[in-house]
DNA sequence: AATGAATGAGTTTTCATTCAT
DNA sequence: TATGAATGAAAACTCATTCAT
């Protein structure tokens, strides 16, 4: 419902009715509304995190390191589109972050780790703020993503293969020495 | 208003007490609260559309074009933060920004011909596809907005200098032959 | 306006567009909207009570006391049918006719009035109550009238004559000894 | 509530509260306030359809059938008054008619279908057009029922029948041959 | 006489949430 | 677990009316 409409524009009705349920019923697992975005976000965003303290933790060469965090990223389109959509429409920009930006700095900052321990391997440019670069590979893919959220661009299993490709690559070439 | 509450928490009274003027007065400028939002995006957005536009005009090196186009608009930044509140939490992905996707694009288009036109002319990758590369360089600006925006990255004047050129750096090393 | 659309329907802009003017203007001639609905009743109704009055004083036999009246009463169809509309659709039965029962009964007694006279002459069956035979009289013509503002009689200048004919025919034949 | 105040005048929550319940759910049982009116329109007039046509299949001399159709008609005053009252003030000439006038033609026709008949077993002049008599019938009818909603004629059990018993009077001698 | 910006009371409608069953 | 009638706060929007100019 919420990919689809958005979550202001859905009811809790419309919500319950796709469930097949009576919308009461609704309240015995979710204290509110807002409370179905937050476990959907929570349960997307989760696994992402999880994924990211992974690729961290198991070293390789920052390039390496890249691919496997975009292949994630950009791949969970493939997997849960509808999530996606949730994701890059009514969670990471909106008004109401707020409550949510710790979980969601916990993979920038994971992001921005690995690339400073690049950095310190010789593996990214001395001029480099590693927290900026973060920030810039996460709006790379994350713009991709909308693009595919917003039918904008082609979203098709090659053409998640091929923007990877182009993330890793320029960030890559971008950050090395 | 909207920046500061986003625009459902935003109450057209609000709006209109902002204004120091009754409710009812808005209804004489805009038809709808909807139509508030959607005049501070196109005075807003306009001006980086035209913007652009000149940018891919003027010509020159792939590098400089990308410098200007960062300047316009991560500088913007600097100039009117609140309009760029607005415009990075509740218009560019908002489940609502089907009638503005063409003035969005607008933008999109004009950076991936100045790539495609820079490729002609040997000064980026031969496998880089410029439609894909401008949304990684437009997603890199937008990220470093939103950073700001959410006040999860410093935004002082410097800070922005420095957006720019780690932005720029990136895109131009990273799409280099 | 009042005839087009209706005087809930019709805002002081519309009337004030209509005549041409701003909308302020109208609070110069009028005191409110409503008076401007009552103003139109008196001009229009006024012009049937004098008439009504005069038939009375005039005297003569009932049935052509009946045509006249008919006459003038169906007969403003022709001359002022947005007049005619505004009376039967948001006068003759609004729940605000409250003020002007008295002006209209005028007409009722006056019509009343006659048919009693007409029954003391012996024009008038002897169980026949004067008053409720006036109702049914000015029933008559009204429906008639409503028929012609809701389109769903034909209202041309013959059908106003045939009209008058029927209704005078039918009445008079009705109430005669 | 409608009888009471008319329907403009009339606000959703006192009707939910004449109701005693909360006035948001009035809106589970009707889409709109118009509906209310719409449905009060269909409960009531119904029922008038459904006697008319009976009457009419059932036939019988002319004067039999006026005095079957006007008992049914006036008698409704004395069932229910309120639904009367709102018949005849906000819909047999509301400027929203529009949509009903199908429904009350019914009426309107069956009764000139029934004259049309006896016209032709020679109950009824030869120079008599049987729709506009239709009219003229229907017309007083309504008169009579207007006068009692505007408390301008008394209408009391007895006054009902006399009611009845005049227009039926006046109807069929006026229309006899 | 004329304008139209400004006001703000008033109204319908929506919808998340509750709760008796 | 499950229902859906019931609630009522909230909010957008309308529009008659005023009044400075």
């Amino acid at each position: 419902m919420f990919a689809r409409k958005g979550f202001h524009a859905s009811r809790v009705g419309d919500i319950a009715e796709e469930a097949g349920v009576a919308h009461g019923l609704l309240y015995h697992y979710f204290r509110s509304k807002e409370e179905v975005l937050e476990t959907i976000f929570r349960e997307t965003w989760g696994v992402l995190v999880v994924e990211t303290q992974r690729i961290e933790e198991s070293g390789g060469p920052l390039r390496e390191q890249l691919r496997r965090f975009a292949c994630i990223y950009l791949g969970s389109w493939l997997i849960t589109p509808e999530a996606i959509c949730v994701l890059v429409r009514e969670i990471a920009r909106s008004p109401d972050v707020g409550g949510r930006v710790d979980e969601i700095g916990a993979v920038f900052r994971g992001l921005a780790r690995m690339i400073a321990a690049a950095k310190s391997r010789g593996e990214v440019r001395a001029d480099c703020d590693p927290v900026l670069a973060a920030w810039v590979v996460y709006g790379s893919l994350e713009e991709i993503l909308t693009g595919w959220v917003l039918g904008q661009l082609p979203g098709e299993e090659d053409d998640v293969e091929r923007a990877v490709s182009t993330v890793v690559d320029v960030a890559h070439a971008g950050l090395a020495p």
